[in-house]
RNA sequence: GGCUCGGUGGCAGAGUGGUCAUGCAGCGGACUGCAACUCCGUGUACGCCGGUUCGAUUCCGACCCGAGCCUCCA
């Protein structure tokens, strides 16, 4: 099956071949561990971990490193705010963003490199810029020139003229070309700091990610992601530093890029204040929930966050859960062809997930019209799917009734409820089943008659 | 100012040079004791103005509106 991937430096679609056979290397940028993870922190996470699955079905071996950043202004800003040490500030937002992305079906990196784990190779790699003529010391801080690469700039698709154009913010008087980056800034007494060949000091915000591609996943990898604000500057320096630290190799292969999501039509952000965490939204809806909304739009296009989006994301997975429902007892031994699979040929064209999530509706469509000889087939197909979407993993009659909150109705009830409702409605007294199911439904409990008895679910919302 | 990306039916959201996205909501119908579930049917949607074309929402140009980045911000 072709995969074809929409690569930011060439501006379009194009095939994907991994530079190896069998083997396709990976890296997004991950956290900075200082604070909570809002929702538009998750879709990168949940976007790669959703490209991560599929790779998997056609290559053998895919390695994928989600960084760890713990070393950073802010985390040492955020220590000093809370008046504790930089590594409990670090430990307690490295887990609970583990956690927060666990609790959205994202599966686990094959690597999380940690920023403090790889200081050597942050040296290293920047000693070779310095000797090499790329990078020059400059009162006690290290930086690159950008001067120095004739092709800095074609990632973001800009010249260091318009860079300069628009530059708006004064020039640290240790640069030599405004453009230039720190690869190794001094460190404060009090602040966390390594020893280096430049003083004491830690590395600047580009460099431990290029350093760690090359530590862990060599010098040419397949795929880098992120999101769209970390075109310029932070992936344009990471090609910089990499491709200039050693010869000039190719960097990165296919560069992709995850747009926001908005509120009122503006990019959600801590500095607009306009956010929510993930781990507040997981109070009031499941993983599952939040990680389907976020895949019913294209990763490259914003998608407007809004509670209403996570209602309708909770109503259309109620409605797969309820069709999984009626086939939960067919066992399956089905294999599926995924080769064959609309699904899984959207999700090949450049990770379309809204028109996987189609087809997907239409695989329920046909299950709920099929015969059934037909059924395992297609209920095998549309876990198939759902499981490349991280979705629709548990089970439905969990899913529909397990989500009460902690004062409502017991399932208990409900069954001697539905019991009574039966007898009466043997008895032909109707008025007293309607009874019973107006209470019920006053209790958020939706009935549903069938051949086969009566089902119950909690209604969402 | 420079660079990049968008404006699709009530809402969300794909896609395409000429039949249909899809989901939610709405409306009509079937099923049901009544419902729910499910099924069937149902909408003069493609920012504005020109151009190319037999034909444009889709290509080209101008314009309007919005968003993002422009040195440490997913």
């Amino acid at each position: 099956m072709g995969l074809t991937i929409y690569n930011t430096m060439s501006g379009g679609k194009v095939p994907f071949e991994p530079l190896q056979p069998n083997r396709v290397t990976m890296y997004v940028c991950g956290p900075t561990v200082y604070n909570l993870a809002h929702i538009g922190n998750a879709r990168p996470a949940v976007v790669f971990d959703t490209l991560f699955r599929l790779l998997q079905t056609e290559y053998d071996e895919v390695v994928y490193a989600r960084n760890i950043t713990d070393v950073d202004d802010k985390i040492i800003a955020a220590a000093r705010e809370g008046e504790r040490s930089i590594e409990s500030v670090t430990d307690e937002f490295t887990s609970k963003y583990r956690e927060d992305m666990g609790a959205l079906n994202v599966l686990a990196p094959t690597l999380e490199p940690h920023a403090t784990h790889n200081i050597d190779a942050m040296i290293e790699l920047t000693r070779a810029l310095v000797d090499n003529g790329h990078a020059y010391e400059s009162q006690g801080h290290v930086l690159f020139s950008v001067e120095s690469m004739p092709d800095y700039g074609k990632l973001s698709h800009r010249s260091l003229d318009d860079m300069l154009a628009g530059a708006r913010v004064e020039v640290a008087d240790y640069k030599r070309h405004p453009g230039d980056f720190v690869l190794w800034k001094p460190a404060a007494d009090e602040d966390p700091g390594w020893d280096s060949p430049w003083g004491r000091g830690r590395p600047g915000w580009h460099l431990e990610c290029s350093a760690m591609i090359r530590a862990h996943l060599g010098t040419t990898i397949d795929i880098h992601g992120g999101g769209r604000d970390l075109i310029f500057p932070h992936h344009e320096n990471e090609i910089a530093q990499s491709r200039c630290a050693h010869g000039d190799d190719e960097f990165v292969r296919y560069w992709m890029h995850n747009a926001y999501l908005d509120i009122d039509g503006e990019k959600m952000s801590k500095s607009l204040g306009n956010f929510h965490t993930v781990r507040d939204l997981l109070q009031s809806y499941r993983g599952e929930v939040l990680r389907f909304a976020l895949l019913s739009a294209h990763y490259r296009s914003p998608l407007n966050f809004s509670m209403e989006l996570l209602e309708q994301a909770q109503t259309t997975l109620d409605s797969l859960y309820n069709t999984l429902r009626g086939v939960q007892d067919i066992e399956l031994d089905v294999d599926v062809p995924l080769a064959d699979e609309a699904f899984y040929a959207a999700l090949n064209d450049d990770l379309n997930t809204p028109v996987a999530i189609a087809e997907l509706h239409a695989l329920a469509r046909e299950l709920h019209k099929a015969d059934a000889a037909e059924k395992p087939a297609l209920k095998a197909r549309i876990l198939a799917a759902g499981n490349l979407l991280g979705i629709l993993a548990q089970d439905p009659e969990a899913w529909l009734q397990g989500s009460g909150a902690d004062d409502a109705i017991g399932a208990e009830e409900i069954e001697a409820l539905i019991a009574e409702r039966q007898a009466a409605k043997a008895a032909k007294n109707f008025a007293r089943a309607d009874e019973i199911r107006a209470t019920l439904l006053s209790e958020g409990v939706v009935l549903e008659d069938s051949r086969e008895g009566t089902r119950w679910k909690r209604a969402s919302g």
